[in-house]
DNA sequence: GCTTTTTGTTTTGCATGCAAAATGCTAGGC
DNA sequence: GCCTAGCATTTTGCATGCAAAACAAAAAGC
């Protein structure tokens, strides 16, 4: 294949000179999405040269984003072979999905005593929305309120360090929601759960948030690793068309 | 003042030129120690020209590792301005107690469902050579020991997701322990919490195991905060004497 | 005397160059 | 025909060089 006209995927017409900012801090966040986009196919290997092409930048900001990529769990270094986008297995999810059932119910309990009324107006009026657009099965706008509610009880939970670790949970998962089609059946439960997180959380009542939270994502993580798996057999039947 | 006579204070007689390895790596490493060990005092700047000089390496690598660290934690990169070394505030810590427990919690929960009966053998061995520590006021001897169990219960766990994450907590408040001197009553208490864990761990209750963790950790880390404010105000008592 | 501006120095950030390791390929041996 | 050894190419990792931004200090203005 020549360059890189097979993976651009007609997505990025030109060259992308980034704008304004700390290049290298640019560089993390364009590679992220990248990598969540699915446009850096997981396992394969980062081809830095190729991207410093792309981006119009030299190797150093490059390496340097891939340092903290990598850092983060997105990508994973191997000395002398340079960089691969890691590869989300379901044994990952398996393993994420308690790490952050433990810290999401942990700042359930604490946004439960610590938010304010504004703020829980403030997570009323994204839930009714939600609700809505569930509704309408609008699916990308159902999921960017559902993770909007998530930060906002975050955010109440009043702790930076708790947040930050989350974040990057949901950051490494975040590309397998761009794959999961969740069923109807599991969607309506999940409006469900966000009912009672709602009246948990009007109630005050931090313990019951925290297991309703737990449990909550819990069959979110359940539609990952689905559509985890819907991926990888596709992978293996594309595998084997070869 | 001249180079680097002035920050050294003694230490490091000669240059320190590192060995084997990927070399951001050992600087990655080399850096955490003297972070934790205190050299690099925290809120200062971090000098990127008089750590290159000192360990011999250009300042692509060195900068690399700033990076990973900053990742961690460990310090916080402004832009055009440098690396300073993270200040760990009592505020921190309160932050961080909260997710240390949780975290510690589950990984409580999980190692008593799936320790094998060696690894518990391991942790009991452990124990009770801690608690000889103990016994003898060794208290360097016991904080290893001490560490090394809590590493076993976390590794007993199975979740190298959830170890790395902890990992990188206690990274970050080791350098706290450095000055922590505990007293013979809050010592005594550690060790009957220990005493819990392990008769915890051996009757495989995993949820009185991950409040027993919990409960620990909120101790620890009020010791943690005890030897911070003390250290705060060594800081202000030396400041007042300039 | 104090503030403000301007200039000089240091430091940061990025680009480039070069050596070593790894990868892929070809030729030779079994 | 298959495996192995040798070589060429690519890629990684580190060092260095240069421009811009930040910091510090001195001078001008009020």
């Amino acid at each position: 294949m020549d360059t890189d006209s097979a993976k651009n995927g007609g997505l990025t017409p030109f060259s992308e000179p980034v704008a304004r900012g700390a290049l290298h801090d640019r560089l993390v966040a364009r590679l992220r999405d990248l990598i969540i986009e699915g446009e850096l196919s997981p396992g394969t290997r980062v081809p830095e040269r190729e991207l410093c092409q792309r981006f119009q930048v030299s190797r150093t900001p490059l390496r340097e984003a891939l340092k903290v990529l990598a850092a983060d769990g997105l990508v994973q270094l191997a000395p002398n072979r340079g960089a691969r986008v890691a590869a989300l297995t379901v044994a990952d999810v398996e393993e994420m999905f308690p790490v952050m059932g433990a810290l999401e119910a942990l700042a359930g309990e604490l946004a439960a005593s610590r938010i304010t009324e504004e703020g829980l107006a403030e997570v009323r009026a994204l839930h009714y929305q939600m609700v809505l657009h569930h509704k309408r099965g609008e699916l990308a706008a159902y999921f960017r309120l559902n993770q909007q509610i998530h930060e906002k009880i975050l955010a109440a939970a009043g702790n930076p360090t708790l947040a930050a670790l989350y974040q990057g949970l949901a950051g490494r998962i975040r590309r397998a929601r761009y794959l999961a089609n969740m069923s109807g059946r599991r969607w309506a439960r999940a409006v469900e759960e966000h009912e009672a997180i709602l009246a948990a959380l009007e109630a005050r009542a931090g313990a019951r948030l925290g297991a309703i939270l737990k449990d909550h994502l819990k069959n979110k993580c359940e539609t990952v690793k689905e559509g985890l798996l819907a991926e990888e057999d596709e992978a293996a039947q594309a595998a084997s068309n070869t």
